[in-house]
DNA sequence: TGTACATCAGTGAACGCGCGTTCACTGATGTAC
DNA sequence: TGTACATCAGTGAACGCGCGTTCACTGATGTAC
């Protein structure tokens, strides 16, 4: 190797930490390679011995962003909240008014979900890693029947709901939805009658 | 008047139907003014006769293709749905696999919300407005106390469901996604239980 | 220890291309007389 | 009824610009002897 230390891995991982801002901030066409190579300090030439693409970086950024998110809020909450608590916890710290208005600090999903809808079966399969191991985290937590529907279902929801909160113009009905969105995370839950798995139907 | 028939207020319809399938489709950003035109029939320079901007367009498309899955669906569903029956039925036609791989005939929220959340207070604006009618169909079916938030939380549930179904590859984790968030979408109906208000906290 | 060489992360200019927008023009239509 | 004119929806070429990607080069680093 060239440097003491890993250097290569490092700048790497600063284009990677910069596209991962910028993307969510301004979306993935919104953010042009040399932005983003200027922003990790770098310039335009340098990119393409990191990345085989500005696609491939989308996947990676999108991972990377995935696994922070989901440190900080393992991090934020600790290991002892369980089932119902847990959900609640995790809903009020990612339908929050902070987090709706620091997209390019937050989740990458209601960002950049469209974007990687859009992209290749190698960006997806990436991104499906990602969101496997987000949801796996949550599962042998909720301690229920069915938490890995429950867990999906969820995370849907939060998505959803930062996503919404963030298209409106008015402050008022984006608070609204957060706040609906909440409650609706917690529909159901610790109580008997309403965890009954055959209250569900259709394939 | 020039025309017999409004011909220049028929063009814009057309301009706007095609704006509409190609940005669900493509994203705001994948498609360009000319390829909109293009689509609609029309060559690129005439564009500017009856839209302001790109991004005025994209407000009216979103709110051009709300109204359309809102009509779709009520006539779909016919007039005499209520309460849990309705959300289930919505939620079924929504969350299912004929609209995740047809991002282009659908709603245009999955596809085109986060692009509209970083638009001009204007587009978001027109947005809200486009939302608030589409809302506003569901909430008197529900027939339940707080059903403007339940509405709204099931909004922003079928959207991010549908949004990540499509995001991530395999088919088999996204039949799952939209299943569980079939469920979920009906948690705690029907339930007097589940109902009561007072389960929800946090501000 | 000192010198010559090989490596390669990063530079910066250049590539062709498509973007959103502008504008002088065309030609079909309706109006005035 | 016929002719001259005004209107204006739509055309198509052009504008400057920034995009993703390539590539010949630089210069700091580590290696060989």
């Amino acid at each position: 190797m060239r440097y003491p230390t890993d250097q290569k891995e490092r700048t790497r991982q600063r284009i990677l930490d910069a596209a991962a801002r910028r993307f969510r901030e301004k979306g993935y066409q919104g953010a042009g390679v040399a932005d983003v190579m200027k922003a990790a300090g770098l310039t335009v030439g340098g990119f393409y011995a990191h990345f085989e693409s500005k696609e491939a970086l989308l996947a990676e950024a999108v991972a990377e962003s995935l696994d922070a998110s989901r440190e900080g809020w393992i991090g934020l909450l600790g290991d002892d909240l369980r089932g119902r608590e847990l959900i609640e916890a995790v809903a009020r710290a990612y339908l929050s008014r902070a987090h709706r208005d620091l997209p390019a600090d937050g989740c990458p999903l209601p960002a950049l979900a469209a974007d990687v809808a859009r992209a290749s079966e190698a960006t997806r399969a990436r991104f499906e890693e990602g969101l496997g191991e987000y949801v796996d985290e949550l599962v042998p937590r909720l301690e229920q029947a069915g938490a890995d529907d429950r867990a999906l279902a969820t995370v849907a929801l939060l998505v959803g709901g930062v996503l919404l909160s963030r298209a409106v113009a008015g402050e008022e009905l984006s608070n609204r939805i957060l706040r609906s969105c909440r409650r609706l995370a917690v529909a159901g839950l610790d109580d008997p009658s309403c965890d009954d798995p055959d209250e569900a139907s259709s394939p």
